[in-house]
RNA sequence: UGCCCGGUGGUGUAGUGGUAGCACAAAGGACUUUGAAUCCUUUAACCCAGGUUCGAAUCCUGGCCGGGCAGCCA
C-alpha cells in the first residue's frame, strides 16, 4: 500500500499523470469531475461459499487499494443472498484472512441480507411502478420462453398481471404460501434484447432453507443481479468493481437502478487472475479438496491463501505480486515464476540464513579430534547485519548433501569430488580422501582430512577453492521432515475439461524424512521463515509440526542456475 | 447466423497522433565463504488489410483470432 502511495506521490510531484491502470484511471477522472464530493467508496463483496484464493486477492487489494490511495473506504460485503450455498464458516475464514492480508475494512463490514428488508421493498416499489411481475413460469419454461442467443424470447403470460394481483402475490411468496420453484419475480424488460440478462430477469426465488443469519425470517431471496447494485446504492459505494463475465449485466443493473430511481453507483470490469499451473475456480479448488487430491484448503499446493500462507507466501509477497500484474481488461495467465519472485525477493531480505541437509551423506573428518566440539560463527542474514549472527557447532562427523558429492563429475561441478579441497560453509577446507559403499555399491560414508588454518572459511595462504557447501554437525543435528512442494499441475494451462488425474502433477509433494538441521532452528516457532542455505526458503508447518519432530514446509527453492545446466547436460 | 469485451516480446503490463518502455522469464558475463543475492549485457512485440494524416500501436472501415453470456449461482 505503501509503495502504492509513494507512487501517487512521485507522479503528483513530478506534474505528470502517469497512469496506474485504467480503473484508477476512471476514479481519479471522477474525482476530479465530481467537484465537491470527492469520496471514494468500494467494497470488496466475496461470497461466503468457498475459500479465498490469489484472485481474491488482487480483487481485494484493487479494491482496498484504491479506498486508501484516496483516502476512501472499501466495505467488506458478504454477497449472501444464497442460503443453499454460504455458510458462516466461510465469513470466518475470509474474515482471518483478509486481517493476515493487512487488508482492514475497520467497522465497514456488511452483509447483503443485511438489506433484505430494504429490497423487499424496492421490489415492492418495481412491482408499482408496473417494472416488476410475478411470474408463475417453473424453471424448465421459464428458460424455454428465454429464447436462446440468436432467437428472441416469448413474453411470460403472466407479464400483464394486474398491479394489485403482483403484490398479493408477492406478498404471498414472502409468506411462504407457495411452494419453492412456483412463482418468481421478475423485471419487466425486453425478451427480444440481445442481452440475455435484459430479458425478464428473475430478482427474487422461493428458497425454503434456513439462511446461516437471517434464519427463517425469509423464504424469497433476491437474486445477485437485484441484491447486488442496490446494496452498492445503500451503502453509497462510488465505484463498484467486478471482473469481465459481469459486463453483460451492466446494462440490467443500470436499469434497477434507474427504474428504482436511487443513488447510481458506477460498476467497472477488469480481467480475474489466471495463474499458470494452477486453477483458480471455486469448481475446480473445491473438486481437488473433495476428491482428496489435497489435503484441504489449507494444502500448502493450493492457491488459497490460507494455503499460500502455510507454504510460507508473506503477505508483503502476496500484494507485491498484485501489484506488479497489473489490471486490464484482456484475459491473461500470469506465470507462477512471478509469484515465486516476489515471495523469494520478501524472503531474501527478511529470512534467517540456517543450514540444513535434505538428504544427509555422513563424513569423517579423520585428522579431527574425536572429543572436539567448536562453536563456529554463522551470518543470520547477509542482507541484514541488524539481524546478527550465532554459533554452529562443529564436529569431527557431519553430514553434507547427498548431491554436494560425486564421484565422476561432470565439467564445472565445483562440489566435492574424490581428492578435492571444498570449504563447509563457515567451517574449514575438507578434501575428500575416500569413499565408502555398502555391498550394493552406495556411498554411505566419506572419509575427509580437514586443514586446521582454514577455519572460518579463510586459507592464510590464500588460496582458493571453488566450491563452498553447508553441513551439519551428527550429533548436533536435528532431525526433521521436509515436504517438497511442486508445480500442482503438469500443464501451465490445466484444461478444466480434462481428466484431473491425467493433467495434476504426480510429484506435487515430495516428503523428505531423516533430514538434518542445525540446532538453532530448536526453537522455530509455526510460521518462522528460514533460508536453508543453498536450497531455499522453509517454515515450520503449522499444522504437523511438533518439537519431538520438526516439519518444515519448503515455501520456495533458491534459483538454481546449477541445477538448470545440469539438466541440460 | 444475437449481444458484449478483448488482441503490444515467451508471460504480464505501459504507451491514448511524434524514436514502442518496464517487470518476470530466457541467454551471456562480472562478483561471490549460498552455483543465492547483487551488478552489467543480450535476445525478443504492436493480429491482418485498407483508409485518414507530414506522421498511426494509438483515429476510421472491413476482416481474422480469443473470451464471456441462454442458473430461480455469484
Amino acid at each position: 500500500m505503501d509503495s502504492v502511495n509513494q507512487i501517487n506521490d512521485s507522479v503528483e510531484n513530478s506534474g505528470e499523470s502517469k497512469s496506474i491502470d485504467f480503473v484508477r484511471d476512471i476514479v481519479s477522472e471522477d474525482r476530479r469531475t465530481n467537484d465537491g464530493d470527492n469520496q471514494v467508496i468500494t467494497r470488496f463483496p466475496p461470497e461466503p461459499n468457498g475459500y479465498m484464493h490469489i484472485g481474491h486477492v488482487k480483487s481485494a487489494t484493487l479494491n482496498f487499494g484504491i479506498a486508501s490511495e484516496t483516502n476512501g473506504t472499501c466495505n467488506l460485503r458478504f454477497d449472501d443472498t444464497n442460503p443453499t450455498k454460504e455458510d458462516i464458516e466461510y465469513t470466518n475464514a475470509f474474515e482471518k484472512d483478509l486481517k493476515w492480508l493487512g487488508l482492514d475494512w475497520g467497522d465497514h463490514k456488511y452483509f447483503s441480507s443485511d438489506y433484505f428488508d430494504k429490497l423487499y421493498e424496492y421490489a415492492l416499489i418495481l412491482i408499482q411502478k408496473s417494472k416488476a411481475y410475478v411470474c408463475d413460469l417453473n424453471q424448465d419454461e421459464i428458460r424455454n420462453y428465454r429464447g436462446t442467443l440468436t432467437q428472441p424470447g416469448r413474453e411470460s403470460p403472466y407479464r400483464d398481471r394486474p398491479i394489485e394481483e403482483n403484490i398479493q402475490l408477492f406478498e404471498g411468496m414472502k409468506a411462504g404460501r407457495f411452494e419453492e420453484g412456483s412463482r418468481v419475480l421478475r423485471a419487466k424488460i425486453d425478451m427480444a434484447s440481445g442481452n440475455l440478462n435484459m430479458r425478464d430477469p428473475v430478482l427474487y426465488r422461493i428458497l425454503k432453507s434456513e439462511h446461516h443469519r437471517t434464519r427463517d425470517k425469509w423464504c424469497i431471496y433476491p437474486t445477485y443481479d437485484f441484491a447486488h447494485g442496490q446494496s452498492d446504492s445503500i451503502e453509497g459505494v462510488t465505484h463498484s468493481i467486478c471482473t469481465l463475465e459481469f459486463a453483460d449485466h451492466r446494462p440490467l443493473y443500470d436499469w434497477l437502478l434507474e427504474a428504482l430511481g436511487i443513488y447510481h453507483p458506477k460498476q467497472i470490469e477488469f480481467a480475474r487472475l489466471n495463474l499458470s499451473h494452477t486453477v483458480l475456480s471455486k469448481r475446480n479448488l473445491s473438486r481437488l479438496v473433495s476428491d482428496h487430491h489435497v489435503d484441504g484448503w489449507d494444502d500448502p499446493r493450493m492457491p488459497t491463501v490460507s494455503g499460500m500462507r502455510r507454504r510460507g507466501y508473506t503477505p508483503k509477497a502476496l500484494k507485491d505480486f498484485c501489484e506488479r500484474i497489473g489490471v486490464a481488461k484482456r484475459d491473461n495467465t500470469v506465470e507462477l515464476a512471478l509469484l515465486e519472485h516476489c515471495v523469494r525477493e520478501d524472503l531474501n531480505k527478511s529470512a534467517k540464513r540456517v543450514m540444513g541437509v535434505l538428504n544427509p551423506l555422513r563424513v569423517v573428518i579423520e585428522n579431527y579430534p574425536a572429543d572436539q566440539v567448536e562453536e563456529l560463527n554463522a551470518v543470520n542474514n547477509p542482507e541484514d547485519p541488524e539481524m546478527g549472527s550465532r554459533k554452529v557447532p562443529f564436529s569431527r562427523e557431519i553430514y553434507i548433501e547427498r548431491d554436494d558429492f560425486l564421484e565422476d563429475p561432470p565439467k564445472k561441478f565445483f562440489r566435492l569430488t574424490p581428492g578435492r579441497e571444498v570449504r563447509l560453509r563457515y567451517g574449514y577446507f575438507i578434501t575428500c580422501t575416500d569413499v565408502l559403499k555398502n555391498p550394493d555399491g552406495e556411498i554411505v560414508e566419506l572419509r575427509c582430512t580437514y586443514d586446521p588454518d582454514t577455519k572460518g572459511g579463510h586459507a592464510p595462504d590464500g588460496r582458493k577453492v571453488k566450491g563452498t557447501i553447508h553441513w551439519v554437525s551428527v550429533q548436533h543435528a536435528i532431525n526433521a521432515q521436509i515436504r517438497i512442494y511442486d508445480n500442482l499441475f503438469i500443464d501451465s494451462k490445466p484444461d478444466p475439461e480434462k481428466d484431473l488425474s491425467d493433467t495434476l502433477n504426480p510429484n506435487s509433494l515430495n516428503v523428505l524424512t531423516g533430514c538434518k538441521v542445525e540446532p538453532s532452528v530448536r526453537e522455530a516457532t509455526k510460521e518462522d521463515m528460514y533460508q536453508f542455505e543453498r536450497q531455499g526458503y522453509f517454515c515450520v508447518d503449522s499444522r504437523d509440526s511438533i518439537p519431538e519432530e520438526l516439519v518444515f514446509n519448503r515455501t520456495v527453492s533458491l534459483r538454481d542456475s546449477w541445477g538448470k545446466k545440469k539438466k541440460e547436460m
